[in-house]
Formats: C-alpha cells, structure tokens, sequence
DNA sequence: CGCAGAATTGATACATCTCAAGCTGGGTGG
DNA sequence: CCACCCAGCTTGAGATGTATCAATTCTGCG
C-alpha cells in the first residue's frame, strides 16, 4: 500500500493526535463531523516524493505523523530545503494549481488529506479554519524569516548552532524535558538534509558537528543520537541574543 | 509634522491607490465605510525606522506609497533584510504583540494605519479581510521561500542578478513596460540595503554589478539608473529555470 | 558477517570577506 | 559661483571560510 500512499484506518477527528495544533484546532463539533467525511489518509515512505515540483497538486494535508521537507531544486542539482513539515504542519496552498517545490517524506509519514475543491470551499464558509489558517501561515512567515538570517549572515558553525537548538527546543516543548538545561533528542535528519537546510555542503556540516562535540557543546552517540549538557551554552554559539528560556 | 509621522490629509478607501490590491481590496462599500472610519495616516522620512524590533506595536498597516524594509540585526552588527515592503503590502501581525523586526523607511514613505485592538475586531468580523490578508501571506511566505534559495545556495553573481530581475519584474507588471525584452528602472536600495537583502558585503555587491556591467547583461547611469537590454539574458545569469516572461 | 549508505577526515582550490585607498556627484556654505 | 564635503560607490590586495575532490571509516541492517 506504500506506493499508492493510500492507508487503510480512518482515525475520529476526536481522537487525532494534532486535534489541537493543526488547522481543524478550532473547529466545533458539527465542523469536526464535516471534515471527517470528507477527509482520507496517505501514508508515505522513508525518501519517498510526495509531490514533485511543478506537478499538478489536487489536494491540501496536514501532517498527522512524521516528518517532510519543502524543496527547491535548481537545473543543476543545487538544492535548498525552505520548508521543514512536523506533526500538525499544513501542506498545499488553497487557491494554487501547481506545487512550486518538492515535498519529500524523511521518515515514515501519514498524512490527513482534503481535495483542494472541497478545502477551498469549507475555508469560504468556515470562519475557524480560515482564521487558524492564516495564523499558522504567520507563523511560518516568521521562522521564514528567521531561516533567512540563519542562511545570509551566519557561519557554518552558527548555523549548525541554530539547526540544533530549533530542533532542540520544539522536542523540548513536545516531550516536556528537564528543566535543567539538559537536553537529547533525535536528529530527524541527515547530514545531507542539514547541509541543504542550512546552505551548507554535508562535509561542513560533518566538520561543524564534529568540532561542537570537540569543543564540548553537544555529545553524540551513533549518528543521530544528541545530548546537549547545557542549553544556554549551544544558544551562545547561534550568534543570536543569549536569551534562551527552553519554550521561547 | 515629519516627526511624529501624523501626515494631514485623509484620502477616502474609493480613490486610494491601493484599493485594489491591499489588505482592504475584497472589502464591500460598507465595510470600507468601517475601514474609512478608524484609519489614519502616517509618513516617514528616508532612513527613518518606523518600528525598532522589540518594542511593542500597537498598529498594523498598508503601505500606501514609499518603500520599508524588514530586517534583523545581531548584536554584533550583522544585518539581514527579510522584508521589503512596497506598496500596498500590509505590515504588522495581528496577535502579536512586539515587532521581531526593524522596520526602516528607504523612501519616503506613508502608511494608512488601524490601532491594533480594532483591526483583530475586523479581522474577526470580517472574512473579507481575513481571507485577503491569508492571500497575501502566503504571497509573501512564497517570496520569502525563493528568497531562501538565492541567499542559501546561489553565487554572489546569480543574487544580483536574482534581485534585479524581481525589482526588474515587478516594475514591468507596474508601468506595462515595452514587451521586446528590453527594460529599464531605478534601484529602489542603495548598494549597502541590496548587500543586506542578499547576504553580501557592498563590496561585492559593487563587483558583481561592475561585472554584469562589464560583461553587458546590464548598463547603469549615475549609481541608481538601470537599462537591461535583453531581460532573458539577465533570467539566465540568475541561475533559475530560463522561463522569463516579464509577468512571471 | 558483510554490505551499502552515511558520515568523517584530509588536502587543496576558490569565492567572498576584510581592510584600505580613492573616486564621483550632488549639495552647501563661503 | 566655485570649492569643499561627504555619503555612496568603486577598486585593489590579501586573508579566510567554505566548497571541492578524494579516501577511509563508521553504522545500522539484512
């Protein structure tokens, strides 16, 4: 079933594990009940294309589990991740025929699917989503914008900071980490999908990593496994004000 | 009056220049009578910040005329553009209650403003407005996507050339310029505020336009004025797919 | 166990930054 | 009316951070 991405179990709305942080968080019982019907699951692969760049796209989606990457790529290879999809994130533009960028499954992925038509029309007549809609598109405008400063004006060392503690802190506002400033978690991605997050090559990112475990700022076991003693120590190397809280 | 930015005329929404296009542009007679009583105008000199990036906000608004800037800024000096905003471009986000940005007038500028408490109340009770300003976020949530990509992988020569053919574009799409490929307009940025948009030094800002002078993908007079002879000679140079209608 | 993809490490090349010196054009005051 | 001034820009020479090319070495998995 993984290659037509169809999966066979239709969870309740009720009991969606992104009941409350997805763009349905606001709807009533009775708009709950409308997207239930209407609604049906994809499951994808492990370096699985979701939908290729330029492709007719007749479908819009929420991310239930796993995690995507949005990409562009250039004639000749050069690739830049400009969009990193979790548990709850939106995918699909309403009101667009063609996808601009590739979108590919990094790890085991199920996806809550509406055909575009139907989506357009329910975000017409029901204000909630409409609103929950723009307020999650704010806020990707807004770590847009914070990825723009990353790629621009900081090293690589920094930026290798950065990737760390934005992966750090969202596992740390999800799984409710000790407040000690202790910190481990799982690297999503790989040393390629890194460096093309970051503007980086892999073997730089390789480097970087490598001279943070050296300099003592994170430990390493296997490749994806990290543990960072000291928080407000990784902040410091993101170049970014020293404000840190853990949930910022 | 500059000071306080508190400009003396009131334009009525029928006959403002962006009526079509701003936050307001879906709005019906009426709605626009509610717009028309709350707004105010404010205007800024060149250089001058609007907003510091930290201080609360307690305004939203449309660009009427003039040309902003959003940038960050570290705390050791390094700049990053993340935002131009130009004419009937909304600036502010409701919900949030302090700016993440500078804001700095490049022009001179004037704003058509709505205190910030009123404008959520309209954007609530009003899904005109609502379902517009979705529009245009994810408009610019897109042209901060492909900004990603010039700042993250592409050379030093692709982003000036990259940055000409969007300011080139979109004064094609505004003055109907002639269609044989040739164009000509006027940097909006001065060599530092391009350097800033790109994540570039001015230095090699300076370089590269001197090199595309050089090797006659564009002529310039005086520091501002630029002639493209043949825009989709200027497409190829920016690295992307050589598409390259003017209205792209 | 062995294999393939993933990651590390090294040597070198090169693009861009940095520091420094001069140029240019428009505005201002003597 | 001219000389000066200064912000904006250009150009040069050298330093440096990251990319590139090329081996190895891990790691997880069948």
């Amino acid at each position: 079933m993984a290659d037509t991405g169809l999966a066979e179990v239709h969870v309740k709305c009720s009991s969606c594990p992104i009941r409350h942080r997805a763009v349905c968080s606001r709807c009533e019982q009775d708009e709950l009940d409308v997207l239930d019907r209407i609604k049906y699951y994809r499951d994808f692969t492990p370096g699985q294309t979701i939908v290729w760049a330029g492709d007719e796209m007749d479908f819009v989606a929420s991310v239930v589990t796993g995690i995507a990457t949005l990409s562009h790529t250039m004639e000749d290879g050069r690739r830049q991740m400009v969009g990193l999809l979790l548990p709850s994130d939106f995918l699909g533009r309403p009101g667009r025929e063609t996808a601009p960028y590739d979108v590919v499954a990094t790890s085991k992925i199920t996806l809550c699917c509406f055909r575009k038509g139907p989506f357009e029309e329910l975000l017409r007549s029901t204000p909630s989503i409409n609103q929950r809609l723009l307020e999650m598109t704010l806020d990707e405008l807004d770590a847009a914008r914070e990825w723009m400063l990353i790629l621009g004006r900081k090293t690589a060392r920094e930026k290798i900071a950065s990737l760390l503690a934005i992966i750090g802190r969202r596992d740390a506002s999800l799984n409710m980490s000790t407040a000690d400033g202790r910190l481990v978690f799982d690297l999503p991605l790989t040393r390629e999908a890194m460096a093309d997050y970051l503007g980086l090559t892999l073997e730089t990112v390789s480097r970087q990593i490598s001279a943070l475990k050296r300099d003592g700022v994170i430990q390493i076991e296997g490749n994806r496994h990290v543990t960072v003693p000291d928080f407000q120590r990784l902040i410091e190397e993101t170049g970014d004000d020293t404000d840190g809280g853990l949930i910022a």
